[in-house]
RNA sequence: GGAGGGGUGGCCGAGCGGUCAAUGGCAGCAGACUGUAAAUCUGCCGGGUUCGCCCUACGAAGGUUCAAAUCCUUCCCCCUCCA
Protein backbone atom coordinates (compact mmCIF):
# COMPACT_ATOMS: atom_id res chain seq x y z
CA UNK A 1 0.00 0.00 0.00
CA UNK A 2 2.86 2.44 0.66
CA UNK A 3 4.19 3.57 -2.39
CA UNK A 4 5.89 6.60 -1.28
CA UNK A 5 9.25 6.63 1.10
CA UNK A 6 7.27 9.62 3.32
CA UNK A 7 4.07 9.59 5.39
CA UNK A 8 3.34 12.40 4.49
CA UNK A 9 2.71 12.07 0.50
CA UNK A 10 1.46 8.08 1.65
CA UNK A 11 -1.66 9.55 3.83
CA UNK A 12 -2.28 12.57 1.22
CA UNK A 13 -2.18 10.26 -1.93
CA UNK A 14 -4.10 7.10 -0.23
CA UNK A 15 -6.76 9.87 1.12
CA UNK A 16 -7.55 11.61 -2.27
CA UNK A 17 -5.50 14.90 -1.71
CA UNK A 18 -3.53 14.35 -4.63
CA UNK A 19 -4.20 15.99 -8.09
CA UNK A 20 -0.69 17.47 -9.49
CA UNK A 21 2.40 17.95 -7.98
CA UNK A 22 5.48 19.73 -9.71
CA UNK A 23 8.30 17.13 -8.87
CA UNK A 24 6.37 14.19 -6.41
CA UNK A 25 9.25 12.08 -6.09
CA UNK A 26 11.58 14.81 -5.10
CA UNK A 27 9.18 16.37 -2.71
CA UNK A 28 8.67 12.59 -1.44
CA UNK A 29 12.16 12.08 -0.83
CA UNK A 30 12.51 15.29 1.02
CA UNK A 31 9.07 14.88 3.36
CA UNK A 32 11.00 11.73 4.04
CA UNK A 33 14.51 13.14 5.41
CA UNK A 34 13.08 16.39 7.04
CA UNK A 35 10.53 18.81 8.16
CA UNK A 36 9.02 20.57 5.30
CA UNK A 37 6.94 23.99 5.74
CA UNK A 38 4.01 24.02 3.44
CA UNK A 39 1.45 26.88 3.31
CA UNK A 40 -1.59 27.36 1.53
CA UNK A 41 -3.47 31.33 1.01
CA UNK A 42 -6.75 32.04 1.63
CA UNK A 43 -8.07 35.40 0.00
CA UNK A 44 -10.61 37.19 2.84
CA UNK A 45 -13.43 37.75 0.20
CA UNK A 46 -16.15 36.83 3.25
CA UNK A 47 -15.84 36.75 6.82
CA UNK A 48 -15.68 32.79 6.64
CA UNK A 49 -14.21 30.19 5.17
CA UNK A 50 -16.21 27.43 3.47
CA UNK A 51 -16.61 24.23 2.74
CA UNK A 52 -14.36 24.90 -0.67
CA UNK A 53 -11.65 25.74 1.36
CA UNK A 54 -11.58 22.50 3.59
CA UNK A 55 -9.81 20.64 1.80
CA UNK A 56 -6.68 22.38 1.80
CA UNK A 57 -7.40 23.25 5.57
CA UNK A 58 -7.10 19.13 5.95
CA UNK A 59 -4.11 19.35 3.73
CA UNK A 60 -2.03 21.71 6.27
CA UNK A 61 -3.40 19.50 9.17
CA UNK A 62 -2.08 16.25 7.26
CA UNK A 63 1.08 17.97 7.24
CA UNK A 64 1.21 18.49 11.00
CA UNK A 65 -0.27 14.98 11.85
CA UNK A 66 2.80 13.59 10.06
CA UNK A 67 5.22 15.64 11.30
CA UNK A 68 5.80 18.27 9.13
CA UNK A 69 5.28 22.31 9.97
CA UNK A 70 1.86 24.07 7.92
CA UNK A 71 1.39 28.10 7.60
CA UNK A 72 -1.97 29.15 7.04
CA UNK A 73 -0.96 32.33 4.91
CA UNK A 74 -3.99 35.15 5.10
CA UNK A 75 -4.04 37.01 2.28
CA UNK A 76 -4.61 40.52 3.65
CA UNK A 77 -2.63 42.35 0.88
CA UNK A 78 -3.98 39.97 -1.95
CA UNK A 79 -7.41 40.46 -1.04
CA UNK A 80 -7.09 43.91 -2.23
CA UNK A 81 -6.02 43.09 -5.80
CA UNK A 82 -8.58 39.82 -6.54
CA UNK A 83 -7.85 36.60 -7.70
CA UNK A 84 -8.71 36.80 -11.49
CA UNK A 85 -8.95 32.50 -11.37
CA UNK A 86 -11.85 30.87 -12.64
CA UNK A 87 -14.15 34.42 -12.54
CA UNK A 88 -15.46 36.43 -15.35
CA UNK A 89 -15.81 39.49 -13.88
CA UNK A 90 -13.92 41.67 -11.38
CA UNK A 91 -14.62 40.79 -8.42
CA UNK A 92 -15.97 43.69 -6.13
CA UNK A 93 -13.19 45.25 -3.69
CA UNK A 94 -13.54 45.25 0.18
CA UNK A 95 -11.72 48.09 2.00
CA UNK A 96 -9.08 48.10 4.10
CA UNK A 97 -11.33 48.12 7.56
CA UNK A 98 -13.81 44.96 6.46
CA UNK A 99 -10.68 43.13 5.62
CA UNK A 100 -8.97 43.28 8.57
CA UNK A 101 -12.10 42.72 10.36
CA UNK A 102 -13.01 39.60 8.12
CA UNK A 103 -9.18 37.79 9.11
CA UNK A 104 -10.32 38.44 12.69
CA UNK A 105 -12.79 36.17 11.97
CA UNK A 106 -11.45 33.98 9.79
CA UNK A 107 -8.35 33.46 11.51
CA UNK A 108 -10.71 31.10 14.66
CA UNK A 109 -11.44 28.46 12.23
CA UNK A 110 -7.64 27.29 11.99
CA UNK A 111 -7.55 27.06 15.64
CA UNK A 112 -9.64 23.75 15.53
CA UNK A 113 -7.68 22.20 12.78
CA UNK A 114 -4.26 23.31 13.72
CA UNK A 115 -2.05 23.84 16.44
CA UNK A 116 -0.63 26.60 16.42
CA UNK A 117 2.80 27.60 18.76
CA UNK A 118 6.45 27.93 18.16
CA UNK A 119 7.74 24.39 18.08
CA UNK A 120 9.17 22.82 15.23
CA UNK A 121 6.18 21.21 14.07
CA UNK A 122 3.51 23.75 15.12
CA UNK A 123 1.33 26.02 12.64
CA UNK A 124 2.34 29.47 11.54
CA UNK A 125 -0.45 32.01 10.70
CA UNK A 126 1.20 34.56 8.57
CA UNK A 127 -0.41 37.74 6.77
CA UNK A 128 0.64 38.65 3.34
CA UNK A 129 -0.49 42.35 4.15
CA UNK A 130 2.93 42.63 6.42
CA UNK A 131 5.43 42.97 3.59
CA UNK A 132 2.69 43.73 0.17
CA UNK A 133 1.36 46.22 1.59
CA UNK A 134 4.55 48.18 1.88
CA UNK A 135 6.21 47.45 -1.65
CA UNK A 136 7.44 50.12 -3.69
CA UNK A 137 6.66 49.76 -6.86
CA UNK A 138 10.01 50.69 -8.93
CA UNK A 139 11.98 48.52 -6.76
CA UNK A 140 9.33 45.54 -6.99
CA UNK A 141 9.24 45.86 -10.58
CA UNK A 142 12.97 45.58 -10.96
CA UNK A 143 13.67 42.43 -8.46
CA UNK A 144 10.41 40.60 -9.27
CA UNK A 145 8.71 42.06 -12.44
CA UNK A 146 11.27 41.17 -14.39
CA UNK A 147 11.18 37.54 -13.91
CA UNK A 148 7.58 37.16 -15.41
CA UNK A 149 7.22 37.10 -19.10
CA UNK A 150 3.75 38.34 -20.79
CA UNK A 151 4.15 36.09 -22.82
CA UNK A 152 4.16 33.29 -20.34
CA UNK A 153 1.56 35.06 -18.15
CA UNK A 154 -0.63 35.27 -21.33
CA UNK A 155 -0.47 31.28 -21.06
CA UNK A 156 -2.23 31.00 -17.84
CA UNK A 157 -5.62 29.47 -17.95
CA UNK A 158 -6.36 32.85 -15.44
CA UNK A 159 -5.70 35.04 -18.07
CA UNK A 160 -5.87 33.21 -20.79
CA UNK A 161 -9.94 31.91 -20.35
CA UNK A 162 -10.52 35.48 -19.18
CA UNK A 163 -9.38 36.92 -22.63
CA UNK A 164 -10.93 33.98 -24.73
CA UNK A 165 -14.50 34.80 -23.31
CA UNK A 166 -13.57 38.74 -24.06
CA UNK A 167 -14.11 39.29 -20.68
CA UNK A 168 -12.38 42.29 -19.39
CA UNK A 169 -9.36 41.73 -17.14
CA UNK A 170 -7.72 44.71 -15.38
CA UNK A 171 -4.31 45.34 -14.85
CA UNK A 172 -4.95 45.50 -10.62
CA UNK A 173 -6.23 41.80 -11.65
CA UNK A 174 -3.64 40.68 -14.16
CA UNK A 175 -1.06 41.62 -11.14
CA UNK A 176 -2.66 38.79 -8.69
CA UNK A 177 -0.63 35.87 -9.74
CA UNK A 178 3.35 37.96 -9.53
CA UNK A 179 1.94 38.91 -5.76
CA UNK A 180 1.22 35.14 -5.10
CA UNK A 181 4.37 34.11 -6.20
CA UNK A 182 6.26 36.63 -4.79
CA UNK A 183 4.27 35.23 -1.11
CA UNK A 184 5.65 32.14 -1.72
CA UNK A 185 9.56 33.32 -1.99
CA UNK A 186 8.91 35.64 0.85
CA UNK A 187 7.85 32.67 2.58
CA UNK A 188 10.63 30.78 1.57
CA UNK A 189 13.35 33.20 3.56
CA UNK A 190 10.96 34.34 6.71
CA UNK A 191 10.30 30.34 7.55
CA UNK A 192 12.14 28.51 4.94
CA UNK A 193 8.44 27.57 3.66
CA UNK A 194 9.20 24.85 0.00
CA UNK A 195 5.59 23.62 -0.45
CA UNK A 196 2.65 26.02 -1.07
CA UNK A 197 -0.70 23.63 -1.87
CA UNK A 198 -4.33 24.96 -2.85
CA UNK A 199 -6.97 23.28 -5.16
CA UNK A 200 -6.59 22.31 -8.64
CA UNK A 201 -7.72 26.31 -10.20
CA UNK A 202 -4.65 27.82 -8.28
CA UNK A 203 -1.73 25.03 -10.32
CA UNK A 204 -1.16 28.26 -12.36
CA UNK A 205 -0.13 30.89 -9.33
CA UNK A 206 1.32 28.62 -7.94
CA UNK A 207 3.65 27.39 -10.70
CA UNK A 208 4.66 30.89 -11.01
CA UNK A 209 5.62 31.22 -7.28
CA UNK A 210 8.02 27.88 -7.87
CA UNK A 211 9.27 29.36 -10.86
CA UNK A 212 9.81 32.91 -8.97
CA UNK A 213 11.82 30.49 -6.02
CA UNK A 214 14.31 29.24 -8.21
CA UNK A 215 15.12 32.34 -10.12
CA UNK A 216 15.14 34.62 -6.96
CA UNK A 217 16.18 32.57 -3.97
CA UNK A 218 17.87 29.61 -6.40
CA UNK A 219 15.96 27.28 -4.06
CA UNK A 220 13.92 24.04 -5.02
CA UNK A 221 9.86 24.92 -4.22
CA UNK A 222 7.33 22.65 -4.48
CA UNK A 223 3.88 22.96 -5.54
CA UNK A 224 1.01 20.87 -4.70
CA UNK A 225 -2.95 20.46 -6.04
CA UNK A 226 -5.76 18.83 -4.41
CA UNK A 227 -8.83 17.90 -7.10
CA UNK A 228 -12.08 19.71 -7.40
CA UNK A 229 -14.25 18.28 -4.84
CA UNK A 230 -17.63 17.27 -6.33
CA UNK A 231 -20.56 15.33 -5.59
CA UNK A 232 -21.06 11.71 -7.24
CA UNK A 233 -23.77 13.50 -8.91
CA UNK A 234 -21.38 15.74 -10.35
CA UNK A 235 -22.74 18.78 -8.82
CA UNK A 236 -20.22 21.14 -7.29
CA UNK A 237 -20.07 20.64 -3.17
CA UNK A 238 -21.42 23.45 -1.46
CA UNK A 239 -24.87 23.45 -0.28
CA UNK A 240 -27.27 23.19 2.95
CA UNK A 241 -30.37 23.37 3.71
CA UNK A 242 -30.06 27.32 4.83
CA UNK A 243 -27.66 28.32 1.93
CA UNK A 244 -23.92 28.00 1.45
CA UNK A 245 -21.60 25.83 3.67
CA UNK A 246 -19.78 28.11 6.00
CA UNK A 247 -17.54 27.22 8.49
CA UNK A 248 -17.93 29.91 10.72
CA UNK A 249 -20.31 29.06 13.30
CA UNK A 250 -22.21 33.02 13.10
CA UNK A 251 -22.94 32.02 9.44
CA UNK A 252 -23.84 27.99 10.05
CA UNK A 253 -24.75 26.25 13.13
CA UNK A 254 -23.05 22.98 13.75
CA UNK A 255 -26.71 21.39 13.44
CA UNK A 256 -26.92 22.23 10.17
CA UNK A 257 -23.04 21.75 9.33
CA UNK A 258 -24.32 18.60 10.84
CA UNK A 259 -26.77 17.91 8.58
CA UNK A 260 -24.69 19.19 5.46
CA UNK A 261 -22.72 15.88 6.47
CA UNK A 262 -25.20 13.43 7.50
CA UNK A 263 -27.24 14.26 3.99
CA UNK A 264 -24.15 13.48 2.05
CA UNK A 265 -24.71 11.40 -1.30
CA UNK A 266 -24.35 7.36 -0.43
CA UNK A 267 -21.61 7.10 -3.47
CA UNK A 268 -19.48 10.05 -1.80
CA UNK A 269 -19.29 8.90 2.03
CA UNK A 270 -16.14 6.65 1.88
CA UNK A 271 -14.62 9.64 -0.32
CA UNK A 272 -15.57 12.33 1.95
CA UNK A 273 -14.44 9.92 5.26
CA UNK A 274 -10.67 9.96 3.75
CA UNK A 275 -10.40 13.57 2.87
CA UNK A 276 -12.76 15.64 6.10
CA UNK A 277 -11.88 13.27 8.83
CA UNK A 278 -9.42 11.63 10.68
CA UNK A 279 -10.80 7.54 10.91
CA UNK A 280 -8.10 5.36 10.17
CA UNK A 281 -8.07 3.99 6.66
CA UNK A 282 -9.27 0.47 7.93
CA UNK A 283 -12.10 1.66 9.79
CA UNK A 284 -13.30 3.80 6.43
CA UNK A 285 -13.53 0.60 4.06
CA UNK A 286 -15.60 -0.74 6.94
CA UNK A 287 -18.04 1.83 6.39
CA UNK A 288 -17.56 1.79 2.88
CA UNK A 289 -18.86 -2.00 2.69
CA UNK A 290 -22.25 -1.18 3.75
CA UNK A 291 -24.83 -1.75 1.42
CA UNK A 292 -28.77 -0.06 1.06
CA UNK A 293 -30.09 2.14 4.13
CA UNK A 294 -27.17 0.36 6.36
CA UNK A 295 -24.81 3.16 4.25
CA UNK A 296 -27.07 5.80 6.75
CA UNK A 297 -24.50 4.38 9.70
CA UNK A 298 -21.60 5.62 7.38
CA UNK A 299 -23.19 9.08 6.91
CA UNK A 300 -24.10 9.36 10.69
CA UNK A 301 -20.42 8.91 11.61
CA UNK A 302 -18.95 11.39 9.13
CA UNK A 303 -21.30 13.62 10.07
CA UNK A 304 -20.48 13.15 13.71
CA UNK A 305 -16.08 13.41 12.87
CA UNK A 306 -16.28 16.04 10.55
CA UNK A 307 -18.51 18.33 12.80
CA UNK A 308 -16.49 17.22 15.69
CA UNK A 309 -13.37 18.71 13.95
CA UNK A 310 -15.59 21.70 12.94
CA UNK A 311 -16.97 22.68 16.18
CA UNK A 312 -15.77 20.49 18.70
CA UNK A 313 -16.47 17.09 20.19
CA UNK A 314 -19.61 18.51 22.14
CA UNK A 315 -21.33 20.62 19.55
CA UNK A 316 -21.29 17.75 17.48
CA UNK A 317 -22.75 14.79 19.89
CA UNK A 318 -25.44 17.71 20.78
CA UNK A 319 -26.07 18.15 17.03
CA UNK A 320 -26.23 14.11 16.35
CA UNK A 321 -28.46 14.28 19.56
CA UNK A 322 -30.90 16.80 17.69
CA UNK A 323 -30.91 15.25 14.78
CA UNK A 324 -31.92 11.57 16.06
CA UNK A 325 -34.31 13.15 17.92
CA UNK A 326 -36.39 14.98 15.63
CA UNK A 327 -35.57 12.25 12.59
CA UNK A 328 -35.69 9.18 14.18
CA UNK A 329 -38.15 10.30 17.27
CA UNK A 330 -39.94 12.97 15.56
CA UNK A 331 -39.90 15.22 18.82
CA UNK A 332 -37.66 18.10 18.88
CA UNK A 333 -33.99 18.66 19.60
CA UNK A 334 -32.67 21.34 21.31
CA UNK A 335 -29.86 22.23 18.36
CA UNK A 336 -32.64 23.34 16.21
CA UNK A 337 -33.39 27.01 14.91
CA UNK A 338 -35.44 29.03 18.04
CA UNK A 339 -37.68 31.69 17.81
CA UNK A 340 -38.40 33.28 21.68
CA UNK A 341 -42.06 34.72 21.60
CA UNK A 342 -43.44 36.21 24.73
CA UNK A 343 -47.28 35.06 25.96
CA UNK A 344 -48.33 39.10 24.74
CA UNK A 345 -46.76 38.62 21.39
CA UNK A 346 -48.82 35.35 21.05
CA UNK A 347 -51.94 36.77 22.04
CA UNK A 348 -51.45 39.96 19.75
CA UNK A 349 -51.65 37.17 16.79
CA UNK A 350 -48.88 35.42 15.62
CA UNK A 351 -49.55 33.82 12.31
CA UNK A 352 -47.50 30.78 11.08
CA UNK A 353 -46.74 33.01 7.67
CA UNK A 354 -44.80 35.06 10.13
CA UNK A 355 -42.77 32.34 12.16
CA UNK A 356 -41.79 30.68 8.82
CA UNK A 357 -40.27 34.00 8.19
CA UNK A 358 -38.79 34.55 11.41
CA UNK A 359 -37.25 31.60 11.87
CA UNK A 360 -35.67 31.59 8.58
CA UNK A 361 -37.11 28.92 6.46
CA UNK A 362 -39.19 31.97 3.99
CA UNK A 363 -37.12 34.59 2.78
CA UNK A 364 -40.99 36.51 2.50
CA UNK A 365 -44.13 36.00 3.68
CA UNK A 366 -45.79 35.65 0.13
CA UNK A 367 -43.15 32.99 -0.46
CA UNK A 368 -44.01 31.17 3.13
CA UNK A 369 -47.57 31.62 2.12
CA UNK A 370 -46.94 29.67 -1.04
CA UNK A 371 -45.64 26.70 1.00
CA UNK A 372 -48.47 26.73 3.41
CA UNK A 373 -50.88 26.68 -0.24
CA UNK A 374 -48.31 23.66 -0.94
CA UNK A 375 -48.76 21.86 1.93
CA UNK A 376 -45.35 21.33 3.41
CA UNK A 377 -45.73 23.74 7.18
CA UNK A 378 -46.55 21.81 10.14
CA UNK A 379 -46.78 22.39 13.39
CA UNK A 380 -46.28 19.38 16.10
CA UNK A 381 -46.39 17.90 12.85
CA UNK A 382 -49.71 18.92 11.88
CA UNK A 383 -50.05 20.04 8.22
CA UNK A 384 -51.39 23.58 8.52
CA UNK A 385 -53.36 25.00 5.15
CA UNK A 386 -54.53 28.00 6.50
CA UNK A 387 -51.94 30.84 5.81
CA UNK A 388 -53.75 32.97 8.12
CA UNK A 389 -53.43 30.45 10.95
CA UNK A 390 -52.58 32.14 14.83
CA UNK A 391 -50.95 29.96 16.82
CA UNK A 392 -52.35 29.69 20.09
CA UNK A 393 -51.11 28.70 23.64
CA UNK A 394 -52.84 25.28 23.10
CA UNK A 395 -50.55 24.47 20.53
CA UNK A 396 -47.36 25.26 22.70
CA UNK A 397 -46.27 21.84 24.40
CA UNK A 398 -43.95 22.24 27.14
CA UNK A 399 -43.96 26.11 26.28
CA UNK A 400 -42.47 25.00 22.64
CA UNK A 401 -43.91 24.77 19.04
CA UNK A 402 -42.53 22.33 16.52
CA UNK A 403 -42.78 23.66 12.87
CA UNK A 404 -41.24 22.28 9.85
CA UNK A 405 -40.97 22.93 6.75
CA UNK A 406 -40.80 20.02 4.37
CA UNK A 407 -38.81 17.27 5.80
CA UNK A 408 -35.76 18.13 6.81
CA UNK A 409 -36.33 21.96 8.19
CA UNK A 410 -37.34 22.17 11.58
CA UNK A 411 -37.76 25.03 14.17
CA UNK A 412 -39.12 25.85 17.32
CA UNK A 413 -40.96 28.63 18.79
CA UNK A 414 -40.76 28.77 21.94
CA UNK A 415 -43.03 30.70 24.89
CA UNK A 416 -40.99 33.08 26.88
C1' G B 1 -12.34 59.78 -34.71
C1' G B 2 -16.30 57.10 -38.19
C1' A B 3 -20.17 53.14 -38.90
C1' G B 4 -23.12 49.40 -36.79
C1' G B 5 -25.00 46.02 -32.75
C1' G B 6 -26.33 45.55 -27.70
C1' G B 7 -27.47 46.40 -22.07
C1' U B 8 -34.18 42.26 -19.60
C1' G B 9 -35.60 38.88 -13.12
C1' G B 10 -29.56 34.72 -9.27
C1' C B 11 -27.42 33.22 -14.41
C1' C B 12 -28.33 32.35 -19.79
C1' G B 13 -31.90 34.12 -23.06
C1' A B 14 -36.97 35.59 -25.71
C1' G B 15 -40.26 39.75 -26.16
C1' C B 16 -40.09 44.93 -29.46
C1' G B 17 -46.95 50.03 -27.93
C1' G B 18 -51.95 47.25 -24.51
C1' U B 19 -53.90 40.38 -23.03
C1' C B 20 -46.12 41.51 -19.62
C1' A B 21 -44.41 40.55 -13.02
C1' A B 22 -42.44 39.62 -18.59
C1' U B 23 -41.94 32.63 -23.08
C1' G B 24 -37.83 29.04 -22.53
C1' G B 25 -33.57 26.84 -20.16
C1' C B 26 -30.25 26.52 -15.79
C1' A B 27 -29.94 27.16 -10.60
C1' G B 28 -33.19 27.14 -6.19
C1' C B 29 -37.58 25.56 -3.06
C1' A B 30 -41.62 22.13 -2.07
C1' G B 31 -44.61 17.50 -3.10
C1' A B 32 -44.70 12.12 -4.64
C1' C B 33 -41.43 7.67 -4.43
C1' U B 34 -37.46 6.27 -0.77
C1' G B 35 -33.19 5.28 3.39
C1' U B 36 -32.72 12.65 6.24
C1' A B 37 -29.28 9.13 -0.54
C1' A B 38 -29.30 9.28 -5.99
C1' A B 39 -32.40 9.10 -10.30
C1' U B 40 -37.39 10.15 -11.97
C1' C B 41 -42.15 12.64 -12.17
C1' U B 42 -45.29 17.04 -10.44
C1' G B 43 -45.95 21.99 -8.58
C1' C B 44 -43.79 26.68 -7.19
C1' C B 45 -40.20 30.34 -8.08
C1' G B 46 -40.21 39.98 -7.25
C1' G B 47 -42.46 42.29 -2.60
C1' G B 48 -46.97 43.52 0.33
C1' U B 49 -52.05 42.19 0.88
C1' U B 50 -58.11 43.24 4.55
C1' C B 51 -57.07 38.19 -1.51
C1' G B 52 -60.34 43.45 -4.22
C1' C B 53 -55.89 44.67 -5.48
C1' C B 54 -51.45 47.75 -4.46
C1' C B 55 -46.08 48.64 -4.90
C1' U B 56 -41.27 47.84 -7.23
C1' A B 57 -38.85 46.02 -11.88
C1' C B 58 -36.68 45.30 -18.24
C1' G B 59 -28.65 50.19 -17.99
C1' A B 60 -29.83 55.82 -15.97
C1' A B 61 -32.69 60.29 -16.40
C1' G B 62 -36.37 62.87 -18.97
C1' G B 63 -40.42 62.90 -22.82
C1' U B 64 -44.66 61.16 -26.28
C1' U B 65 -49.28 58.30 -25.32
C1' C B 66 -55.49 56.76 -22.40
C1' A B 67 -51.38 52.94 -22.11
C1' A B 68 -44.03 51.88 -22.81
C1' A B 69 -39.42 46.57 -21.47
C1' U B 70 -41.31 47.99 -26.32
C1' C B 71 -41.51 54.87 -29.57
C1' C B 72 -38.38 59.75 -28.95
C1' U B 73 -34.20 62.68 -26.48
C1' U B 74 -29.84 62.92 -23.50
C1' C B 75 -26.30 60.31 -20.66
C1' C B 76 -23.44 55.83 -18.93
C1' C B 77 -21.41 51.01 -20.14
C1' C B 78 -20.15 46.70 -23.44
C1' C B 79 -19.18 44.45 -28.31
C1' U B 80 -17.99 44.34 -33.79
C1' C B 81 -16.01 46.58 -38.16
C1' C B 82 -13.32 50.81 -40.46
C1' A B 83 -9.32 54.67 -39.76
Amino acid sequence: MATFKSELINTLSQRGYLHQCTDLDALDAKAASSVITGYVGYDATADSLHIGNLVSIMMLRRMQQTGHRPIALMGGGTTKIGDPSGRDEVRALADDATIVSRIASIQTTFDRFLKFGSGPTDAILSNNAQWLDKLEYIPFLRDVGKHFTINRMLTMDSVKLRLEREQPLTFLEFNYMILQGYDFVELFHRHGCTLQMGGSDQWGNIVQGVDLGRRMANSDLFGFTSPLITLSSGAKMGKSVSGAVWLSAHRLSPYDYYQFWRNTEDADVGRFMKLFTDLPLDEIARYEALQGAEINEGKKKLALEATALLHGIDNATAAAETARKTFEEGSAGDDLPTVTKSKAEIEAGYTITTANVEIGFAASKNEARRKIQEGSVKINDEKISDENYKLTEQDFRDGAVKISLGKKKFGIIKLK
